[in-house]
DNA sequence: CGATAAGGTGATCATTTGTTCATCTTCGCG
DNA sequence: CGCGAAGATGAACAAATGATCACCTTATCG
């Protein structure tokens, strides 16, 4: 599902390495003229030559207006992920208005698909080495694999289990021998919120 | 070392809103006429007051030209982590040619100074639930409490363990039963590369 | 009461910025 | 050879943009 990189030619690719070093800098794009300079063109309309190929190519944006390029949105540098809430409370994942927080996190670390972040509470994930307070991130779907780890609500409550099959019924089971398995009965309002796809413990040790 | 945080007025927070959102979703800064049509402000006088007002307060860095507004680089969304490579083998830390990758990290999760982040090899720490394949961030420095969990480097090899008194004497000890403590011996050349202060596992379960 | 700061209106003006058009060179390809 | 693409030059021009000035309102503070 990746978009077709058309190949830059060696100048365009000169000059759209210096609207992201001027962005990455500066804090906003490039003019024209500033392009024109440091490229050692005269013109200004070579400059728009090489933004419209760029355009064309899929690697900028261009809108009305003085600076008005984008080369950023399309490979993003960083995924910005909601935290929705500390689990085993009832977590409303789709109320927006729930978002505590929103941590950037490296888009080569993010799978495809709508994601969050979960604070885990309690330790009854220890074995399969989550533990409390540790960040995990939730590729939100409504099913999920046998032995998956999934956040799932159950009878209000929301939790990070291992889902499992035992004597023909689904069990949410702890990786902790001090915790008890959840059995997913029949009438129970049960739900599967998403499947756990990471794990983050950015705080271990103590200062900070 | 913090910035003395000079307090916004509601107006003021609101603009910089606008403007931080107007660069996160267009790539750009907005001009003043587009921020005085968001704010419903008629004159484009005013808006500059405001903006005045948030650059003499260190919020915001005005340049010359054309939507030259930058609101980011005073509070980076982002810290570029490098990855320097596998624990186990041995790591020369301070070499930039080593350098295997970079990772974005939100800078809520970094601790202050120098870090990096490594690969673990292997289950040593499974105890302490680093896995095989983790990322740990860890804090550059040449010294480190006993029960913290280092990086060190023992007879040229570099690994990941808790450092530990024992007979009067350091020991990097796993936390694992099946591997065994690795005494600190008197002639053995060894150096304490940094503490982990965090984990990061972003590949759990199968698909990516 | 007067001073001051935050917020706003309205208009003028020089500059900057992007657009457009004509023309040129070089290079590879059929 | 002719053709087109990539790259570049130069100039004219309309629209957009920020700077600046004068003046207004509403609070707050001493």
């Amino acid at each position: 599902m990746e978009t077709s990189e058309e190949p830059l030619t060696h100048r365009q690719a000169e000059i759209l390495h210096f609207i992201q070093s001027h962005i990455g800098q500066l804090g906003y794009p490039p003019t024209l003229r500033e392009i024109a300079r440091k490229m050692d063109i005269r013109g200004i309309s070579a400059v728009r030559k090489h933004l419209d190929a760029l355009v064309r190519k899929g690697r900028l944006i261009r809108r009305k207006g003085a600076r008005a390029l984008d080369a950023e949105s399309l490979f993003p540098s960083t995924v910005p992920v909601p935290v929705l809430g500390r689990v085993v409370a009832g977590i409303p994942v789709n109320a927006a208005e729930n978002r505590l927080d929103t941590i950037a996190i490296d888009p080569s670390w993010i799978p495809s698909g709508p994601v969050f972040l979960l604070r885990v509470k309690g330790d009854s994930m220890k074995q399969a080495a989550i533990l409390d307070g540790d960040y995990v991130l939730v590729r939100a779907k409504e099913t999920a694999e046998e032995e998956e780890i999934v956040v799932a609500e159950i009878d209000g409550e929301t939790t990070v289990k291992r889902l499992r099959r035992k004597d023909g019924q689904f069990i949410l089971a702890p990786e902790n021998p001090d915790y008890g398995e959840i059995p997913v009965a029949e009438g129970s309002a049960f739900r599967i919120v998403g499947t756990v796809c990471g794990v983050f413990r950015p705080a271990l040790g103590a200062s900070r």
